[in-house]
DNA sequence: CTCCCGATAT
DNA sequence: ATATCAGGAG
């Protein structure tokens, strides 16, 4: 496991190489954002980015996902894995929204993972991406390094982004998941990993590199 | 724990 | 053919 002392390190490296990290799923409003979000468990970015266009347009908003309910919704997402999960979350969550919420997403994190098709990865992403707030949304790809890298340990994602939030310097924390996600997307992949071209290289504490 | 379940890379 | 992709619900 890495020191306190390393973990500032890699931080610091992480942070020169995305100094300013951006999610790459396309939205404009928190409920297009939050549908995208949805839509991207166990998908990738830009599969999702090729349906959304259409699915802001016709459902723009909860009022329009409840209006034509999940039949109506389907089309839309058919092309996403686990589409009739999806199709349900995002209608049952409109539903929920216009009952108890005013049509709008609430900001809070324990609010957010009440509603449906909603838990703490999806929370967290949609925070840190919507209002800058200093979650670290655990996903495959924070599971994978934080493990590989030696940042720390748990059995689940729960367990890894509880230690994360608390041994992430609070200067790093905001960038901190999206910068990994970039990291493990297209370097630190889960198979075959681009030591050759990874700029942490020199730093990295993982047991089993490329040679460079 | 299982189920959900399409597109893409290897 | 199999692994993987910003998981959540029951």
């Amino acid at each position: 496991m890495l020191s306190k002392a390393e973990i500032e390190q890699f931080c610091e490296a992480l942070h020169e190489v995305h100094p300013d990290p951006k999610c790459e799923l396309i939205w404009h409003t928190p409920w297009e954002l939050i549908m995208a979000i949805i839509l991207s468990a166990q998908s990738t970015d830009k599969n999702v980015n090729r349906v959304t266009p259409e699915l802001f347009k016709g459902v723009p908003t909860p009022k329009k996902a409840v209006e034509l309910g999940e039949d109506g919704v389907r089309p839309f997402v058919k092309s996403v894995n686990y589409f009739n999960n999806k199709t349900r979350s995002i209608v049952a969550l409109a539903q929920k929204l216009l009952d108890e919420y005013n049509g709008e997403m609430p900001t809070d994190f324990d609010t957010l993972v009440t509603l449906p098709g909603i838990g703490r990865k999806t929370a967290s992403v949609f925070l840190n991406v919507a209002y800058h707030k200093p979650y670290i949304g655990v996903d495959t790809h924070v599971f994978r390094l934080a493990h590989r890298l030696k940042l720390c340990t748990g059995k689940t994602p729960a367990e890894v982004q509880e230690k994360l939030e608390k041994i992430i310097p609070e200067k790093y924390k905001t960038g901190f998941a999206l910068a990994l996600v970039l990291l493990g997307r297209y370097i630190c992949q889960a198979r075959k990993p681009k030591c050759g071209e990874c700029p942490l290289y020199t730093i990295c504490q993982a047991d089993e590199k490329e040679k460079k």
